[in-house]
Parts: C-alpha cells; structure tokens; sequence
DNA sequence: ACCTGAACACCGTTCAAGT
DNA sequence: ACCTGAACACCGTTCAAGT
C-alpha cells in the first residue's frame, strides 16, 4: 500500500511519536477511541505493545500526543497560528468554525480532550493566537481574559452535547417519554409546536450545526456589547 | 455506625437500587469515581460483585442510576421541580448556580454525566421545568429549544474546565510556558497585565465562581436580547 | 428470589531479557 | 538504542451453582 518495498523486516520504518500519534488517529476514526488499546496500536504498527512505551511514558502520554496533533490539524486549517487582519468577530467566528471542522473529522476528540488534565504547546500557541484576536480587536486583557474561560470547549469546536443516543433504536425509543409524557408538559408543547412546523419533524430534529452557530453568536454578541 | 443491631447476617438490609446508588455516590465522593469498580462498590455494601448484576444491568446502568440520583438531589435542592412564579431571568439564574452547587459537592460528577448515552426520567422532569420557566417568561418554543442547546452542560451546573491541574506540582509547573513565552506574546501580556493588579497574583488566579457567573451571564444576557 | 465463587477475556504496565 | 515476551494486578462480565 505505500511506496516502501514489500521486503519484510529489512528496512522497517522505525518507530517514532509522529507515527504512533497519526497510528492513533487513524485508527479512532476507523473503530472508535474505545478500541485505541496499547495492544491494538501496537499491532497497527507491526510491533509489540511494550515498544510503544519507549516512545511514550504511558497511555495518558499517548492521549497528549493525540489531542497536540489534532490541535495541529486546527491550526493547519487555518493556514498556521497567525492573526487574521479583519474584524475580530468574524475572525473569531471563522476560527471557531474552522476548528469546529476538524473536530466533525474526529468525533471521538472531544471526549478525550475533556479528559486531559495537562495542556501541550500547540493548545497553548492556540490560545495565544485566540486571546490575540480579542486584544488586537480592542479587549481589555480583563475581558479578553473572561472570554476564554467563557467560550471554553466552544473555542476548540464542539459544546459538549449532553445525551446522544448510543444508537439508531435508542434515538428512536420514545416510549420512556410518552410514560412520562403527563409530568412533563413543556416538552412535549414543544414537541407539538415544532410538528406544527413540518410533518417529518420529531424528537431528534436538533441540527447541530445551527444550534453550535446559535451558541456561538449569543457569545459573540455577549462579549461585544460588554466590550461596548 | 448505623442504628442497627450488630448481629451480623441476620437481619442484613437487602440490596436495592437506591442502596447501591446512594453507596456509588458516597464511595466517588470519598475516594473518587475510578475507585468505583463494581468489586469496591459490593465490598462496601457488604456484598459480592456478582450481586449487584442483579439489581442493575451492567456498570453503564448503574452510572445511569448515579447520575439520576445527583439530579434529584438538584431537585430537593431546588425544593422541588416546579416553575417559581417571578421573573424568568432571576429564576433561571437560581436554578443554575443551585445546580452548580450540588455539583461542587460530587466533582466527579460533570465527568460521568458527559459520559452518559441515556437520558433519565428525573433529568427529563428537570429539563422539562428548565423550559417552563423559560415558556411562562415569553420564549417561543423556538428559542426556548435554542436556550436549551445553547445552556447544554451549563443548566447542570458546570461549565466544562479544559486542562484543570491534575495535581497542585503540575499547576506551580510553568516551565513549559516560560520555554514557549517567545511565541506566547498575549498570553505572556495577560500575566503582566494581571500581576500589575495584585502582588499575589499567578497563572492560577481565575476564580470559578466569577468565570461561571460571567458566561451564564453573558448567555441569559443574550437570550433576553433575542427574545425581544 | 436472591446471592455466590470460579473463571474468561480483556486492560495498562513492570521487569528482565534479548539484539 | 531499541524492541520483545512473559508476567502481574487489575477490570467488567458470564455461567453454573448454591440457599
């Protein structure tokens, strides 16, 4: 499949942390981060689990790795950690936007971004650069300051969704809803003001996109009327 | 320690659901949730692992089970889950930062919520009210499906903190940041920025409580915006 | 109806050993 | 310097068996 020769173990490509990341990646995306074990990389790179552990101190190493390189990915999106010319908000919007493209390409980064505990160079030249879009647009660091604690995972492209169903039948199972339906009143007039709307609509009609840019702008909005 | 008479294995408490639950969440608070393996959980009630599969399906059910239980503890909390009459703004305010209050009590909990792939009666009858207070104040039920996606996580009463400190030697390390300061100008700026308010002040200095106020702020903020 | 013990198929990781 | 294989101490869970 690549361009090496197929003669087997004679030039072996050695192992390095780039190629265990990327490795890491790749395969989260193909069968999900649950399958992303020191023994199945492994055997991804054609070389036992315990080799990995020259590379990296242990698994949460691993993980470190694996979110810097997808903040790579981000800042590749954006044509590099440079601040854009224009108006602050739209570049922000366009950053956050951007970012949160790269994030639809991993589905599994977000949850194991919430679960890091140390931050990498690349996040914090990513930060930087956003804190610098809001101090060269006029924020006082106070505020600028405040904006980063309050976009928060929203600046890295996703807001942690609460509850997506595990499956198409549990998208699809109302009946826990219905048994309740007496107790709870509102949303189920919600549910009915939004058939009202359109006849294929139901429960799961939510479009991500639009509710992530409706947060997003409410923030944005927010934070130039305190700027004001 | 409790009321009962010491005569072991005679008139041991049957499990139950409630018992096992209410065991999880003061198991998690003591000792913290990755201690909460179904073998610790048995030894603490006094019990074999195997038995609590007969009370909950498996150990996704019985975070199910958890997480249901700190949400009712919001709702004793909030003295139940009805639609205080004042102004929705105020009321909605309350709701949050007594949300938020429960939370800090079991820190681990944002984290199994997050978790979570099933939605819970209890959570359903807390969302269900959330919405009424936002309906009987004059949203739509457009925008009160919007408010509901964009407060996400925040109505629980936690705002998702990227990369807190594992530890307090990781938090006083900033050698990482003083390598990369060159390529750091707004952050390094907004450190200068902050020290020149107060002696004490460090990277470390933000306070949650104002950071979580500020964006719940920001959002009801702009929410009231949009609804007029 | 409820609880138990042994066992299975996994984990991450340590260690001593190979080349 | 880099990689390996066996082993250890854990997991969640299945199964057949007890009372």
């Amino acid at each position: 499949m690549t361009t090496a020769t197929e003669k087997p173990s004679e030039t072996r490509t050695p192992l390095s942390r780039e190629r265990i990341f990327a490795a890491a990646i790749e395969l989260a995306d193909r069968v999900g981060i649950g399958a992303v074990t020191m023994r199945n990389l492994a055997q991804e790179l054609g070389v036992e689990a315990m080799s990995l552990y020259h590379h990296v101190a242990n698994k949460e190493a691993l993980l470190d790795g694996v979110v810097d390189a997808v903040v790579e990915e981000i800042g590749q999106a954006l044509g590099g950690f440079d601040i854009p010319s224009g108006e602050w908000k739209q570049s922000l919007r366009h950053r956050i936007l951007t970012a949160r493209r790269v994030m639809l390409r991993h589905k599994w980064a977000p949850a194991v971004i919430e679960t890091r505990t140390t931050i990498t160079p690349t996040l914090l030249r990513y930060m930087d650069t956003t804190l610098g879009i809001m101090v060269e647009g006029g924020f006082s660091f106070d505020l600028g300051h405040h904006a980063m604690h309050a976009l928060g995972s929203l600046a890295l492209g996703f807001n942690q969704e609460l509850f997506v169903p595990a499956n198409q039948e549990q998208a699809e199972d109302t009946s826990m809803i219905e048994d309740l339906a007496p107790q709870l009143p509102y949303l189920v007039a919600m549910m009915a003001d939004i058939e009202h709307e359109g006849p294929d609509s139901t429960l799961g009609w939510c479009d991500d996109q639009t509710e992530f840019e409706f947060t997003l702008d409410l923030m944005l909005d927010g934070l130039e009327r305190r700027m004001a």
